[in-house]
DNA sequence: GTCTATACTTCGATAGAC
DNA sequence: GTCTATCGAAGTATAGAC
């Protein structure tokens, strides 16, 4: 196992390039497109350079994994305390380049333990930012709890959109297109008779103070 | 164009146990894993009688969607008439193994225009059969066409469950197990009470007849 | 009708050069 | 710290043998 070979660093702009170039690749062609030669091609660099950032192709596919999650996650704390948070979010994961993305990982989870716990973290991670969300939604709106449970809503929300954005791109029915609209339009709804009730707090807080 | 190259029949018993183990192979590594060599150690063939079956590898695949595309029509008009119908394709759709299958093909077709007009074709085929089905029971149930179309319903039965298991079975929170049971449930339910109405309608003939 | 010998392309990975 | 020459394994596909 002392091996000689040697590894780039972590901060190396030239690794950076290949993770952005590989995330793109795969959304183009799938991650089996993404082998050490076609990446290189595809980020104009040289075939080698691969391996030496990334001991192997499957750590690659980590950490593009690893970017596109972080990226994902501070997208979903910036909208957190917005009134239209769910509907931003419904509509993110709604777009398809994203869905084709999330697709490929599932698959590839499906054979790498490695993506796999990745997306397992990333799963607690977005938990913990939307349950709360939808739970402060609901209770504002009256909605029944014990109907809808928030645990089940927020696992709804984050995978409907992804799977309805694949089959609508896929060539499917304008059925796919129509669940989406109705449950967006649903959302959206939510979020501005949210944010008028809280002009209308913000006047009240005004007007008595 | 003249290739010399020669095909085997589509009848032959080879050919079919080529498609049943490439199925079985991309359920347990992924479409990728799939390649001629590693199929047939799979299947316990020659690499090469998986190119005199099959012209290239993506016509392999396009045949391994086929079978199990039709095996699921044929499912779906066996329960079309039962009252526990929606709930039985509810039960077979949130299989993991299926699942698996399903986002397999689904990455496949981000790249492959062949596997992309299956599934589009596929996806018309279980609209004819699936949508009268539940409108049937929304007439039944008195539930209201409008706020939930059946045609967006149809689209949910079969895409939600799928995702839900693959989620499930890449070790998510039991947030994913619950909520596919939750609609499951609801499901099992509604054929209950259809079956139970129909069994006094029965009654209700035999006591006037 | 069924299978195989073989061409040649592309792959992941590593030791060693700058 | 950064990049490259190179190896051996695995890939698809076809012409030709039984």
């Amino acid at each position: 196992m002392n091996s000689k070979r040697r590894f780039g660093t972590e901060s190396s702009e030239t690794r950076l390039a290949l993770i952005d170039a590989a995330k793109r690749l795969m959304r183009a062609e799938g991650y089996s497109a993404v082998s050490s030669r076609r990446l290189a091609a595809f980020a104009g660099l040289k075939p080698q350079l691969v391996h030496y950032y990334f001991r192997t192709m499957d750590e690659l596919f980590e950490a593009v994994f690893r970017r596109v999650a972080e990226q994902h996650l501070k997208f979903l704390q910036e909208v957190a305390d917005e009134p239209d948070g769910l509907f931003k979010i419904w509509s993110l994961s709604s777009d398809g380049d994203l869905a084709v993305l999330t697709i490929e990982f599932m698959a590839l989870a499906n054979r790498h333990p490695g993506i796999r716990d990745l997306i397992a973290h990333y799963s607690l991670e977005y938990k913990t930012i939307v349950e709360p969300m939808i739970e402060r939604t609901m209770r504002a709106r009256g909605l029944d709890e014990n109907v809808w449970p928030p645990a089940v809503m927020a696992v709804l929300l984050d995978n409907l959109p992804t799977i309805l954005a694949i089959s609508t791109r896929l060539g499917g029915t304008s059925d796919f297109k129509r669940a989406q609209d109705m449950i967006g339009s649903y959302l959206e709804k939510l979020g501005e008779e949210a944010a008028s009730e809280i002009s209308i707090a913000a006047r009240e807080t005004r007007a008595s103070g």
